[in-house]
DNA sequence: GCATTACCCTGAAAGC
DNA sequence: TGCTTTCAGGGTAATG
């Protein structure tokens, strides 16, 4: 399940592989995904050469030359994989972008709540899922001042409010709990209901959770490996999630587990508040 | 307009 | 062992 950290990881390996490299060909399995692939999407990248990757929220946004945006979300259980040599596609495999080195960009996706779009420049914010993202949590925007200012809105409850791709872009389910945690927080509080110091706090902990979660170059529970098949090493380094019935590393109280708006919410009852 | 719920999808795990 | 059911969750449309 790639979250922001992640498809940041996926990006950083996108510009030591592929940047100014030409793209040959494009192969599509004919699958459509969460929405179909264009049908203009092969013919658009064929041609153009890598000049910019990108990352917006949870996307990947790759600027090509003649100047065009390729957009990939990866869902759910999507996988990018860089190959140099020739190899066996997978039965998930819905495209394969060759580069002139002979080298390839596969693109995996076996739920397809993945995404492959491809735009002009000048409409790139007309795509509702791109122009709606708010603020990337690791921005200069982002601070307990801005947190403060929009939360104080809301009367959802805090959990809902941090997947929410329009309030910040780029959180999931992993660190939301983890950030809440961090910042002794309830899940079920109601945005409105927290003062100005908790906010602060909370924004603190996103940027904390979110940083090191980067460092650690992503977390890999089942699904997520980078581009050369390597996982994440952030899962040692998870305080709540998935530690169902473990003693909270802060209180000794046991991680419980809820269902809140359809996911499962990790938490401790004794010290997030 | 805002908050909540249901749905899409398929592999893995659990249950029988 | 093998079949069936349940669960996982990002994004979005539908509903309240």
């Amino acid at each position: 399940m790639p979250e922001m950290p992640e498809i940041e990881t996926i990006a950083r390996k996108l510009r030591k592989t592929v940047l100014g490299k030409r793209i040959k060909g494009v192969r599509l399995s004919g699958k459509p995904l969460r929405r179909p692939i264009p049908g203009s999407f092969a013919r658009s990248l064929r041609g153009r050469t890598v000049r910019r990757v990108c990352r917006r929220g949870k996307y990947i946004v790759v600027e090509l030359q003649p100047k065009i945006y390729w957009l990939m979300h990866l869902g759910m259980s999507g996988r990018l994989l860089y190959h140099t040599n020739a190899f066996r596609p997978d039965p998930h495999t819905h495209a394969v972008i060759r580069f002139s080195d002979a080298s390839s960009l596969e693109f995996r996706d076996p739920r397809r709540f993945g995404l492959l779009d491809v735009c002009e420049v000048s409409r790139l914010q007309e795509i509702p899922a791109i122009r709606g993202l708010g603020e990337e949590p690791l921005g200069n925007r982002f601070d307990g001042r801005w947190l403060h200012s929009v939360i104080l809105n809301s009367r959802q409850e805090l959990k809902s409010f941090l997947l929410d791709q329009r309030r910040v872009a780029g959180l999931g389910n992993i660190y939301v709990c983890e950030a809440l945690f961090e910042a002794g927080l309830h899940p079920e509080r109601r945005c409105y209901t927290l003062s100005e110091e908790e906010a602060f706090r909370l924004a603190r902990a996103i940027r904390s959770v979110l940083s090191r979660a980067v460092r650690m170059r992503g977390t890999s529970f089942s699904d997520f490996i980078d581009l050369d098949g390597n996982t994440g090493k952030n899962q040692m380094y998870l305080k709540v999630f998935q530690r169902e019935g473990d003693a909270c590393v802060r209180c000794g109280n046991p991680v419980l587990r809820m269902r809140q708006g359809n996911r499962s919410t990790f938490f401790c009852a004794g010290c997030q508040r």
